[in-house]
DNA sequence: TAGTATATGTCATGTTAGCTAACATGTCAA
DNA sequence: TTGACATGTTAGCTAACATGACATATACTA
């Protein structure tokens, strides 16, 4: 399609980019070296920005505004590129840690002697 | 299913999360005051912990270790439970923008007179 | 009823993330 | 070649985040 390569096109000077973003270069360099941003460079190292860069940028920005810092925005932007990672976390506890678990708790509850298992340190069978 | 609402039970009691966790209690309840877990209460008012509650809690722990913030932490929680929220804030610049820039760009590059638009503020035509 | 665990609230604190300022050097259009 | 603009780097500020620590009150448990 023709609107791709316009949008990921390198064609914005640092400059311009400044004035479209209200971002400092100092901030701009600064998303970069964090690797949210990746823009082109002309062969004297001077950095191209493309439309889709902007709207990086501008994300970048709308996130710090609500307090998410970058360490979150780059989570949240490799789950937008894969979104598979969404589920990777969930199900940390097996079932057959649940089962333990679940039969500890009703032998406890049952004989009213809650100091057994509870002693240790149960944070082992995790992680 | 039967593996559900066991999952759901709220069962566990405040001292056997934070050893099945390793969080203290502070930090625990400093989760749920950033409302990333919501546990249940009993009559008087002390917290019972679902195992779904414990997956949470590690996965919060996780990503501190990462060092993602609590609001990226909500973040990321909210785009999981709705997917559709990955999508919301792309194509920050609508078409119509985009074109606006290009011929902006084309015609100064053309003209080779750099100053006229750049001068403004430009930034007021976003958000 | 005593004793332990939990709740809630407030005050305090270390660490560090995000940023600004400033510099010397390098690029690029005219 | 000149002047505006970019670069990488260093140093340092500041505000806030995530916890700890404590005090008091209420809830469980034996």
């Amino acid at each position: 399609m023709e609107k791709e390569w316009r949008r990921s096109m390198p064609l914005l000077s640092m400059n311009i980019v400044m004035q479209l973003t209200g971002l400092t270069a100092r901030q701009i360099r600064y998303y970069e070296e964090h690797e949210l941003v990746q823009p082109a460079r002309t062969e004297g190292k001077q950095r191209m920005f493309s439309l889709d860069d902007i709207d990086t940028l501008l994300e970048i920005k709308d996130m710090l505004a609500t307090g998410v810092n970058i360490a979150g925005i780059k989570q949240i932007f490799e789950m937008k590129n894969n979104p598979a990672l969404k589920n990777d976390a969930k199900q940390v506890i097996t079932d057959a840690q649940l089962r333990a678990i679940v039969k500890e708790e009703m032998q406890i509850a049952q004989r009213h002697q809650r100091a057994s298992l509870r002693q240790g340190d149960l944070s082992r069978f995790f992680r």
